[in-house]
DNA sequence: GCGCCTAATTTAAACGTGTAAACGAAGATT
DNA sequence: AATCTTCGTTTACACGTTTAAATTAGGCGC
């Protein structure tokens, strides 16, 4: 429809140039904001590429540079309440150094899935990525795609993560000051260097204060397994402290099936500080880590990493802290708590 | 390390080239399944391509062909419980296409921020998206970016959406079924297609047998506005009805909070049936709308949108179906509702 | 045995950028 | 006045692919 042979073609740079009747290197120099060229020149150039409604193509521009202004971001599940939180702040700070963000559901517990994202960005000419990662085995394969690891240190990579193992002495601490004297774990997989270092860490400080009467591995799904199922139903912990908000609340689900009230009955605590926890429904008491920071964290980290390579490798710890709120109630000193 | 020129740069198709003593050309048609060379070479030129670890360059290969691989995904919000559900069906589905996937958290409510994702999309070199969005202005600068809209019909385009009125038809009948007369409305904005075909195939089919005894249009994030909290507290509903579940779950709890039993003083009923409704804790009688298979079909249609460019456009409605939970029980007949 | 068709392979030109190097026209230096 | 800088601009090549067109090799009919 347009005259000339450009049909209805999104412009290039050198049609810009022909309109300018200048040539392609100097459109170039003046949209990369280089200065080398006139004053009016620059102006001109500017106002024609306007006109024409030019925009660079940034496969074009991805292609000769080697950069692309895309980052990766991969997370475990976007089903879970927390990672998307982390996600957000990713893609908006992301945008914020004009970066824009993939997005990647590398599905809970699958070294191979993981590392095959990492491949795919790589191939997708991605410049870095920043990812919660199950395995550090996923990583392997780590053919100078920048990384920062979220969640857990990791031996030559940045990383950024919360003071898990802080937050879990917090935990203690907290039920020590309650007056419980039995509790019970419910632990995450202690393969998870997050979840290894919260149960260590409350285990550290409960030590001689606490009777930790059960102490269960489970996967960080919303489901329990049958034998957390049973541990819950003895009711021989006053109190249990669960891996992360999304297994408390699992956890609350399973007690008010068992007609367990809480806090009255059972007192439980959490981990994470998730959108939901503060609920009226959960109210859950629990230790707040500030996901959004540490996705922000992570994003300054690895622009850094971009722009110098080889500055050195940056760990960064972040504070927790924690949230009282109604799942949890004082123990009455002496009470024992009493079987079915 | 490896020998030869390439210090450790990732080998490109040159490199097998050579290294497999044919031409790029051949390569290149070896690793496109283009039919075009004898088997033997086939199998030495993947072999050969395999021990440098060779892959595809993305980036120069969407620059030549003009297609990327790569589609985005536009979501209001990742925070929220449902659309995560449908972004993670997107991304599944689109990589059994071939297609990575952006996912873009546009921010609730803002046709800006929607145009804007659009147009970082295709500055991308993105080859089309699927998108949930709030105000259909968004896509007026529509330059050619195959677009598949979810959750509402859209005139020129591609869409699939669930019979949202057909939903809120089964929950007035659900309610009339339990023998419920006096129900509340916490309808959303009415801008929102959704909304308004829920709120409407609701109303349509409670015309002479509920009484609508009030009726709130509240924003879709999880806090009510005061008004709504009022009407709650009045009491003069057995039944209150939710635009999603996301609000039904802000009911339950500032009906906590005020003491008011579900279902015992009052049934509470939602939409969606996201990933929590069925859980102890919640509960919630709800119409399920298949997430999943809202992704899934955007992106089949997607795909075939760009195989076939000029295809005529559709739009698939998927059904719904009841779900009955706990948060509703029928009501005694004649029992009015006891004023605080 | 010569031309001709087909099949397999290679050559070479794009795709839209960025940028080093070459270039030319001043003004400054001798 | 001839040569040297300096600055602004252009020329030309590269990035890693794809693919149309050219080339080569084989096989077949006459």
């Amino acid at each position: 429809m347009a005259a000339g042979k450009s049909g209805e073609r999104t412009p290039t740079i050198k049609d810009v140039a022909k309109a300018a009747g200048v040539s392609q290197a100097t459109v170039s120099y003046v949209l990369n904001n280089l200065n080398k060229v006139t004053p009016e020149v620059d102006a001109h150039v500017r106002r024609v590429a306007r006109e024409l409604g030019y925009s660079r193509n940034r496969v074009a521009r991805a292609l000769k540079t080697g950069r692309n202004n895309v980052i990766g971001c991969i997370m475990p599940s976007l089903l879970s309440p927390v990672f998307p939180e982390i996600a957000q702040a990713v893609q908006q700070r992301a945008e914020e150094h004009g970066f824009a963000t993939f997005v990647i559901d590398s599905g809970l517990q699958t070294a191979t899935r993981e590392a095959e994202a990492i491949r795919m960005l790589a191939d997708h000419g991605v410049d870095g990525a920043i990812a919660v990662l199950a395995s550090p085995r996923a990583v392997s394969d780590r053919r100078a795609l920048p990384l920062v690891v979220i969640d857990q240190p990791m031996d030559g990579m940045d990383s950024v993560y919360a003071d898990h193992r802080g937050g879990g002495r917090l935990l203690a601490d907290y039920a020590i000051g309650l007056g419980h004297r039995r509790v019970g774990l419910l632990s995450g997989l202690q393969n998870l260097y997050s979840s290894r270092e919260r149960r260590e860490g409350f285990i550290e400080a409960a030590r001689g204060s606490l009777d930790i009467v059960w102490d269960i591995e489970v996967p960080l799904v919303p489901s329990l397994p049958s034998e957390a199922f049973d541990a819950l139903g003895r009711r021989d912990a006053s109190l249990v402290v669960c891996v992360n908000d999304l297994i408390a609340m699992t956890a609350l689900s399973a007690l008010r099936q068992m007609r367990i009230r809480v806090p009255e009955d059972m007192s439980v605590m959490g981990f994470d500080d998730m959108q939901w926890s503060g609920w009226p429904l959960l109210n859950l008491t629990t230790v707040r880590q500030p996901l959004g920071q540490l996705g922000r964290d992570a994003v300054d980290l690895l622009v850094r990493r971009l722009d110098a390579p080889d500055a050195e490798i940056s760990n960064i710890t972040l504070p927790v802290s924690l949230v009282e709120r109604g799942s949890t109630q004082p123990q009455v000193k002496d009470q024992e708590p009493r079987p079915t």
